[in-house]
DNA sequence: AATACGGACAACCGCATCCCG
DNA sequence: ACGGGATGCGGTTGTCCGTAT
């Protein structure tokens, strides 16, 4: 027997969505907090998937979201850990409050990608792509880059060699997707934490995200922990019930932030309910 | 001005994993 | 221990918008 569909096709809307339905969404979740996302469409007055909810909810309607372009230091934070974990998008994003998987995801495979690429790094392996032309090799730890690539600062070797870059794609057949997906593998990429000083850092000081406050935000309303002030839930949503058009500029800054880490701070722990 | 093209990002799909009875 | 439902995750596709021709 197949397994049931998660929704009734048929009757389901999809496709961008209006800001009426944006509206229904929030004020439900205002209401009632995530749960049971099956029945959520219907709670809530939507003709949409659950599953199409809880997207639209944790990727763009989510008051603590940052919004517009990664900087450069969240930029090189997703490559030391795409580096580590390979395409796991969401223990990256756990990593980087306020960013989504899929707009790490989707940055990486539009910009980082390239940035890589032309630097003459191969961005599945995070190696240098001027390797002798005949020899496929294992990963050697003097092969692999320094996880604390600048960006704007080419190693001298990368660009004299940036002609040979074009075929990265091509060659990224062991990708670390493979090498770290499953169990086989996965662990050990947690387990193997190495020399690099902000891996270690990162990996030893938030295993957990950076900052993971609670959804329970009547009660920690008005309070100051670890120098956040935390805003009321209404006071955290309110400006998304204003909204009719979701601008990126309207996001520009988070409903919390951390005086000291100097940065936004994720308010969702995303596997919690309340 | 119209059209083609490409980049960026939102959203969907299907499999994997988790959780509970 | 097992089965089934709910949710999470990553890959892929679709759509919009800016730019080039």
């Amino acid at each position: 027997m197949g397994r049931q569909p998660c929704c009734d096709k048929l009757s389901v809307k999809k496709g961008p969505w209006t800001g009426e339905e944006d509206k229904k969404l929030i004020n439900f979740i205002l209401s009632n907090g995530q749960c049971c996302w099956r029945a959520v469409p219907k709670l809530a007055g939507l003709l949409r998937c659950g599953k199409s909810c809880r997207l639209r909810w944790t990727n763009y309607l989510r008051p603590d979201l940052k919004r517009g372009l990664l900087t450069e230091a969240e930029e090189q934070v997703v490559i030391d850990l795409h580096a580590r974990l390979g395409n796991r998008w969401s223990k990256i994003a756990a990593r980087l409050p306020g960013r989504t998987d899929n707009e790490i995801k989707n940055h990486w495979n539009t910009h980082i990608k390239k940035k890589l690429t032309k630097m003459g790094i191969d961005p599945a392996t995070h190696e240098l792509i001027n390797k002798p032309s005949t020899i496929t090799t294992t990963t050697t730890k003097s092969q692999q880059i320094p996880s604390a690539i600048q960006l704007d600062h080419q190693p001298e070797q990368v660009k004299t060699e940036e002609s040979h870059a074009t075929t990265s794609e091509e060659n990224s057949s062991s990708s670390p997707t493979k090498n770290c997906s499953g169990a086989e593998s996965g662990s050990s990429s947690d387990n193997n934490r190495d020399d690099d000083p902000l891996m270690n850092f990162l990996w030893e000081n938030f295993d957990t995200p950076f900052l993971d406050a609670s959804w329970d935000f009547p009660a920690a309303a008005g309070k100051t922990i670890n120098n956040v002030t935390m805003l009321s839930w209404e006071e955290n949503c309110a400006w998304l019930l204003d909204r009719q058009d979701f601008g990126v500029e309207e996001f520009g800054s988070g409903c919390l932030y951390d005086v000291d880490m100097g940065m936004n701070i994720n308010m969702l722990d995303r596997g919690e309910k309340f």
